[in-house]
DNA sequence: CAGGAGCTATACTGGTCTGTCTAGTAGGCC
DNA sequence: GGCCTACTAGACAGACCAGTATAGCTCCTG
């Protein structure tokens, strides 16, 4: 079975709308790339805005799943899993289509902070930090909710640094006072 | 004497095109909020583009004077004056009209690195990052370079996370784990 | 075969945008 | 007065945009 018409015009959307912007990306462009008729697009979704969530919604689950496997990898140990979380940050930054974080450069193009995309892009933040909390409240650390964010803090700031300046040293530093925040967590922990 | 009407456009532009987006702000809203004809714009800049080039460039200069009069603070040592960077990202952050690092925002409009306006965003990070270097080198700091990109890290990460998500304990974090990034770079500099 | 669901192709509406053109105005200076 | 600079006001061209309307196609199912 081939993939629906609408999982194609998402998955045109992820592309190009996150790569290009949103409101740079006009609707024709992204029909004639996913191949799709206008009105195929406007039967499964109610406009553009709708489209751009759906698009959204999908690249948030699948960071949501990629980070789910980091912290279950059944060859890591508890400690390694969280260090593992900066393996990631690495991959993602040294890709060569990195673009900075994408819910970053969508953020920006919704300025309205009640707009569904919005709300979106805040459920997704605030989960992957849940998600790091209960990783190390797992691992025994002493503080799990203050090293969750500063774990944050680490990562989000390691993306738009080296995407906004190209300095690959951000990420470095990131990935050093990362060691070095999980160590002084967890050096009580039972080992 | 009254200011100039480039001066009065440049103002609005930082006013509009960092509040509401450059895309999303046309020239039209523009000109009625600045009482400025259209022709009077174009004989002063080339195109839109040049505008938002030159409100970028002007909020990055008072940024930069914002920073050096902090780091150059009589009334504080050496030491001090780099804690009241933080201090600084404190008032921004919680300032009422907080929309997040203005940088951020305006970079995600302009998806080609090669940009100018993206070339001076990243001139702009890289300057604050240098001149916090050397005002660790000042203060006698184990490793100025490495400390200084790691308060940057949290710094740019706690206005994107308390952008995102309005959780105030991003910034506590950042606040927190800089103050222990100083004390542990100064603690064998000279008191 | 009949009919409906899903899709295509294309034209069109109404709006917005940047940038240009034209004509005219106010004030300072020779 | 004459002139020049800076500015205003408004119309306009040309492009692009989201979303709608119409007509026709294919394929599956009853």
């Amino acid at each position: 079975m081939t993939i629906s018409k609408r999982d194609q015009l998402i998955d045109v959307a992820v592309e190009l709308f996150f790569r290009n912007g949103c409101h740079a990306t006009g609707i024709d462009t992204l029909l004639a790339e996913a191949g799709v008729a206008k009105m195929t697009l406007y039967s499964h979704f109610k406009s553009k805005d709708e489209l751009i969530l759906a698009a959204v919604e999908k690249v948030h689950q699948e960071q949501l799943q990629q980070l789910e496997s980091i912290l279950n990898d059944p060859g890591l140990d508890y400690e390694e899993r969280l260090h593992a979380v900066f393996d990631n940050l690495e991959q993602a930054i040294t890709s060569p289509g990195f673009i900075g974080c994408p819910f970053h450069n969508i953020a920006a193009e919704f300025r309205d902070p009640e707009h569904p995309v919005r709300q979106l892009i805040a459920r997704h933040k605030r989960k992957i930090t849940d998600r790091i909390v209960s990783a190390l409240q797992r691992a025994g650390a002493s503080e799990p909710r203050q090293t969750a964010l500063r774990m944050m803090l680490l990562v989000e700031g390691a993306k738009i640094m080296v995407h906004l300046t190209g300095d690959q040293d951000y990420l470095r530093q990131a990935r050093a006072a990362g060691r070095d925040l999980l160590v002084a967590a967890l050096k009580d922990s039972a080992g």
